[in-house]
DNA sequence: CGGAATCCGCCACGATACTG
DNA sequence: CAGTATCGTGGCGGATTCCG
């Protein structure tokens, strides 16, 4: 078994409580975790990214995807068929032969997914800059503290020596 | 500092690996995957949705989320302006204030987020659903298995007996 | 070939205490 | 009020081994 749903639990315990918040994370919030949970671990976007193509066998996406564990595939594989994105079709062969592809739901997840990709192609540019832009900021800031903790203590190291001396 | 930005290592290493993959897990899926942790993190998507309503303190915001701690909070907060998705203004008085607030490249991320939250809604119950099926057949399969190898074990058992008796 | 079971390292997250 | 610093922990993810 291993573990669950993965609760997150909080601010997901019951459906009526009174948040400020829009609505959506009230209510559905706790439905927007569990599916967000599922397509950011490691690997479940490039296996539906993959499966979008065309339908893969176990293997096929164990080469394709390139340091995912044999462990890591089956497991984001089972919580996929779980919740309906991807159908697992079992033939009864020699070798065995298993494959994986996505549902409709799943496609249409896929396109929805797409959109934040775009964006995210829209705006890696500015998105980096505020990066640098941020991590200048505070080392400037980190060095003015440093010279300030700096001062102050030799501050307080003559005032001691003063007062002993 | 206690880490940076997360890496994300394996199949993000460089920009001109020749992958199958459509192309954007190639090219453009590190920054996916970099921006898909920053809102899929516990908390961020619901500092977004709360502060793309209005611009909060901090002390609001820890008060509205429920659950968050302080440290989780500041560090989501600094993540998220660091991504230039979230603004923090300090005015200089006593007590302190500080203001935070969605920057324009944030609301266009939280209008492309809303998307996910619609198919989200839109597909609960088939979500649902498919994990009550799923987890019925896990559970029948699961109660065969024991059963035939209980069965095998008693056969095994009785050949052993009958070859030692 | 397609998994499941087991062990383990590491890091995100949380609770606590302290600072400006 | 708005944080930072420190410590402890649960769970994710990887490596390995075994099974049908």
């Amino acid at each position: 078994m291993e573990d669950g749903t993965s609760e997150t639990p909080g601010y997901c315990s019951d459906t009526d409580t009174g948040y400020d918040v829009s609505q959506w994370d009230a209510r559905a919030g706790c439905e927007v975790r569990q599916i967000l949970d599922r397509i950011a671990d490691k690997w479940s976007l490039l296996v539906i990214a993959l499966l979008d193509r065309r339908s893969l066998r176990f293997t096929e996406l164990r080469r394709e995807i390139d340091g995912i564990s044999q462990r890591m595939l089956a497991r984001t594989l089972r919580h996929l068929e779980r919740d309906g994105l991807v159908s697992r079709t079992v033939y009864p062969s020699v070798p065995p032969r298993v494959d994986y592809a996505l549902t409709p739901l799943g496609v249409t997840l896929h396109a929805t997914i797409q959109a934040l990709v775009t964006w995210t192609e829209a705006n890696t540019d500015q998105i980096a800059a505020a990066r640098v832009a941020y991590d200048r900021r505070e080392a400037v800031d980190r060095l003015d503290a440093d010279r300030r903790a700096a001062e102050r203590d030799a501050i307080a190291h003559e005032v001691l020596t003063g007062a002993r001396g």
